[in-house]
DNA sequence: GTCTATAGATCGATAGAC
DNA sequence: GTCTATCGATCTATAGAC
């Protein structure tokens, strides 16, 4: 964790790259050299493994999806206003860093390496007990539909917006993602908000 | 397609079993023809590549998957007892054949051979577009909310779905799935059925 | 249809010159 | 810090005996 060189944040890129476009199990250091543009040998001066590369790619994920959940915390708004501002924020945040979602929203990527795996499903759980904490706050105060479980909700609403990321993907980032995400929002807040 | 053979099912199984506990980056000819319990060599003697055991595999997927569907067209229900049935189907599916699960709600596993990808995604487009049309109907009919895009009410309730069976996978299979999808279910039809 | 044995390619990682 | 060169392991796939 912590501070990368100019070169590891150029091999952390390009890993996401390679993930991105032919799938984690044809990751080899030879096409990471090679899209660095240095040999095979120069990538071990920089790491000393292929599973720390992958370590690097997890604190990275980890560090991005951060920063929206300490935005919402210190806003002010109203639990439907954060949960909105969190969904389109990933959105936002996709849309400028395509490898992000995949990151985000790919259980198998770190499967083999147990303990990157391990703390990637902790962040996504510790996030995900955020916004459940916030739902529960506006059932509440009545800003939320108060006879659903809170829990529930949140599963559908999250993952609504993974699937739209992995359609988006699929169709290779041909449409906007932030507008349909806010078609998609529309939705969902006329769904979760009391009739 | 068509008929396997008893070797060739052994085999889609194994497939399966070390795709679903060491991802699909693990998967050798080694350890399949450990696993089926005969040598490397013999594999090739009921398959002439690994590529072409992942084909298998994906028609596995596509014929199991499509049973569901098929009993939900000759059902007479009302729409929203063709959704439940759908969704409480997939949770009974994926209790009794771990694998299934992962098949269907893993996007990478066969990244790399694209026509596996594509056919894969083709079906799972075909049955999403199936049910959307049942959500339509049930618009219609009024027995559902009317006021939300049908498109995104299903994004919900397959996302939700797939996160619960995604969790499932994560807990190692440690909780009922069929009763957690039954809670999930409840408080998805409070939300899409009119108040 | 299964075995042993092996070919040929590619993998992760290292050594040593510069 | 990058290069060339290479090691040892492992991979997919094949050959030939039984």
């Amino acid at each position: 964790m912590s501070q990368l060189t100019d070169r590891q944040k150029q091999i952390v890129d390009a890993t996401l790259d390679i993930i991105a476009t032919i799938g984690i199990q044809n990751l080899t250091i030879r096409k990471l050299a090679e899209k660095v543009g240095v040999t095979e040998g120069a990538i071990y001066r920089h790491y000393p493994s292929k599973d720390e590369i992958l370590v690097s790619v997890a604190g990275y994920f980890k560090s991005e999806s951060t920063v929206i959940l300490q935005q919402i915390i210190d806003s002010e708004g109203s639990s439907v206003h954060k949960i909105k501002m969190f969904f389109l924020g990933r959105c936002r945040q996709f849309k400028d860093n395509h490898a992000l979602a995949l990151v985000l929203f790919s259980d198998d990527i770190f499967k083999g390496s147990g303990r990157v795996q391990a703390e990637i499903s902790a962040t996504i759980h510790s996030h995900g007990r955020l916004l459940v904490k916030i739902i529960t706050e506006g059932q509440d105060s009545g800003t939320i539909r108060a006879n659903i479980v809170a829990e529930h909700m949140f599963m559908m609403i999250m993952g609504a917006l993974r699937l739209l990321v992995t359609r988006w993907r699929a169709a290779d980032f041909g449409f906007d993602l932030l507008g349909e995400g806010e078609k998609l929002w529309a939705s969902i807040e006329a769904l979760v908000t009391p009739s």
